[in-house]
DNA sequence: AGATGTCCCATTGTCGGACAATCCGGCACC
DNA sequence: GGTGCCGGATTGTCCGACAATGGGACATCT
């Protein structure tokens, strides 16, 4: 025994590393090993796993608020510390929050945003270019407005009409490119599809910076984005799902140029 | 002061929770509230979204390796247990890992699957539909398959066959489902667009489970998959990008119509 | 009654310190 | 060259402690 072994020699179980070889059957296929490599994980991956069964599971469901960081290390037979790293994982994937000034945390479900940040980080670092993003919102983009015109209520081209006028308003102040954004989402919604509108969302926020910039330096392009955001109101208006497509292609295709006119490369990368 | 203060008043001088009223302008625009809502950030927080930082503005590359967590506490001038937190919130967003067997942590970029998991969480815990899944699939895939067909590699047809013979060979096992997700993939790579990619990986991943079962369940399934395969790559081959995006559009309607006729009901939500 | 202050308790955020397990590099030994 | 042992570095986990805050319950003031 090593000789660091102070004073008290306290034989603690070590609970986070002993189960090994679980898996007893299927030994001797996966590709000529004879073993699989032994797992050790740690102790908060395993709390943390169980606790987000448990609500992928629905046996917590959104908005049922958590026991005590406490409660739980008693329960999961492990200290506190460890409940609360297994608490930021779950904190950080968004299944669960704390609303603002409040002690306990519940349950919840990830918001579009969450996942949108994490898409955003993960294309930052991946360099992705601004022509990438662009194509994926060539191809998604007109189908969404396609579907939102068979799927709009009255009261979504109320909303949208109500967006574009105030773009229409205010296309000269700052606010301009949160308003082109807006009117992207609101579109989206109207198409009833939350795995296209999580899709879309990630894309407009990763396209938002540019963007700005984009428009703060091309002339027409205020003038353009109108037109555009007009005409497909007025396909959403009609049900026209052809023409909804054609003119959101063209809205899409308008930002490539503003991008080339706006002396941008099209291989410049996406950052923060 | 209360009674509870035991017998040291250790003034510390709690560091997370002082710095406020940052934004000192443009108080009075939000809605008539005088004040912004005082930021109490916890330091776990802080500590984590200043790594985050380094990490986005590349000051940390991928690959880089993290400094030992008694160091990073002395920087930050924080408990080692409170950097422990900061780094389980990153080690879940997938910006630092640690390769197995390792101790340090280094610093790496999401992998689509990262995302593609919270992605899957997301979806299950907004209960979509198969519908929305699949109607998001004919949008992108069609679409991707035709930009495929015109950036292709020599290399890329290969690997395509060699997935397309294994599926072949392979598919009246519980492999199948995998290499179809794994042709898919494939195709994505084709195409040449990181963003796509990313989607179309999630996508997959939540559908490969039903998919799996609907496979088993429908007996001309297998078939009519080689052959949407075959055309597919055939397709590819001739450089063809409409009949790419035609049989591709082909082949994920036969999902559905899999899975009508396997008799999974279209508005099943997907689950873990 | 309603507003306000007081006291206590539950719970979180943070800290200091401890130890076992493990990885890694070096060094003697065969 | 392979092998085994040693010590430093670092992580995983635990123990225990305390301040700050939120939330009640209750008393008090008007």
């Amino acid at each position: 025994m090593s000789t660091r072994a102070k004073i008290v020699s306290r034989t603690r179980p070590r609970r986070g590393t002993a189960s090994a070889a679980e898996t007893g059957a299927a030994a001797v296929q996966s590709g000529g090993n004879l073993f699989d490599p032994v797992e050790r994980e740690p102790a908060y991956m395993r709390v943390s796993a169980a606790i987000e069964g448990k609500i992928l599971s629905r046996v917590l469901k959104d908005g049922d608020l958590l026991p005590a960081e406490l409660d739980l290390a008693q329960q999961f037979r492990v200290h506190r510390s460890t409940v609360r790293e297994a608490l930021r994982q779950l904190e950080n994937s968004g299944l669960v929050m704390r609303p603002p000034g409040a002690k306990r945390m519940v349950v919840s479900r990830p918001h579009a945003n969450k996942i949108a940040s994490g898409m955003r980080q993960a294309l930052v670092l991946h360099e992705v270019s601004f022509v990438d993003v662009w194509e994926a919102m060539m191809v998604i983009e007109p189908e969404v407005a396609a579907l939102a015109a068979t799927r709009r209520t009255q009261a979504d081209i109320e909303a949208l009409l109500r967006v574009h006028q105030a773009f229409v308003a205010e296309s000269q102040s700052a606010a301009a490119v949160t308003l082109v954004v807006e009117f992207f989402e609101l579109l989206g919604a109207c198409a009833r599809n939350k795995v296209l509108v999580l899709a879309k969302h990630s894309l407009a926020q990763v396209l938002a910076p540019s963007l700005g910039l984009m428009i703060d330096r091309v002339a027409q392009a205020r003038s353009r984005i109108m037109v555009a955001q007009q005409k497909i109101i007025t396909a959403l208006q009609g049900k026209d799902a052809e023409d909804a497509r054609k003119w959101m292609a063209k809205h899409v295709r308008d930002f490539k140029r503003g991008y080339e006119v706006a002396g941008i490369p099209p291989d410049a990368v996406v950052s923060v």
